[in-house]
DNA sequence: AAAACATGCAACTAAAAGGTTGCATGTTTT
DNA sequence: AAAACATGCAACCTTTTAGTTGCATGTTTT
């Protein structure tokens, strides 16, 4: 069974910007985090609850408010499961030219 | 603009396992693309749109048949900016570390 | 202790997504 | 030319998603 769900915490533009915005570094907490996007604070909350459930991101409360951490582990996971596929395809596309050049020998 | 519909496409397992097939190469056309998924043809071909409006793969008609291809392009610029995230993040932390190492200076 | 603040929770709505069935159409095969 | 095949298109249904509003609760600040 394939991982679908980074993909899917990734595919949604406020979600992706939420990402972003923390890789950069520029915020943290719920509440900043959860500002300039033009819904609510509820809404992007939701969003965020997303990224928590597909372990983009983990939540730690600290007193009032509460800071939002990115897990690059499972960005990387992410990363890694492209690159194998766009391995797997390569070495499909040399074998492929190999049968190629084969046929063609005369 | 964040480019979030690459990951949108992405993220589905039955779009996922057809991206992974045409990766490994099993097979290419719509037809033998879309079975094997527990879902109809018209639904495997619904997803199928999916992945090319996302770009993730390109249709080529022959005959009374066609042809799926997988785009790499796409799936390359998908991983790369995961990675750039990860290196906005990671040159983060670095620069904390050293903050941190500035304070604790005594 | 009151006010201001950061957040949580629940009910609700509108739109999109994922899937189905039925039928039409062009292309090979026999 | 008929049959079999590969595909396309459209209507429909159900569930999920993305967002809203309203109110409750714990935590600082004044």
């Amino acid at each position: 069974m394939i991982e679908a769900q980074i993909y899917k915490a990734l595919g949604d533009p406020v979600r992706l910007e939420m990402v972003a915005k923390l890789a950069k570094g520029s915020s943290c907490t719920i509440g900043e985090l959860s500002s300039n996007l033009g819904i609510s604070r509820q809404g992007a909350r939701k969003q965020i609850q997303v990224l928590v459930s597909a372990n983009v991101v983990r939540l730690v409360p600290q007193g009032r408010e509460t800071q939002v951490v990115l897990n690059t582990e499972k960005l990387k996971v992410a990363k890694m499961f492209i690159s194998k596929l766009e391995t797997e395809w390569d070495q499909r596309l040399h074998a492929l030219k190999s049968f190629a050049e084969g046929q063609n020998r005369n």
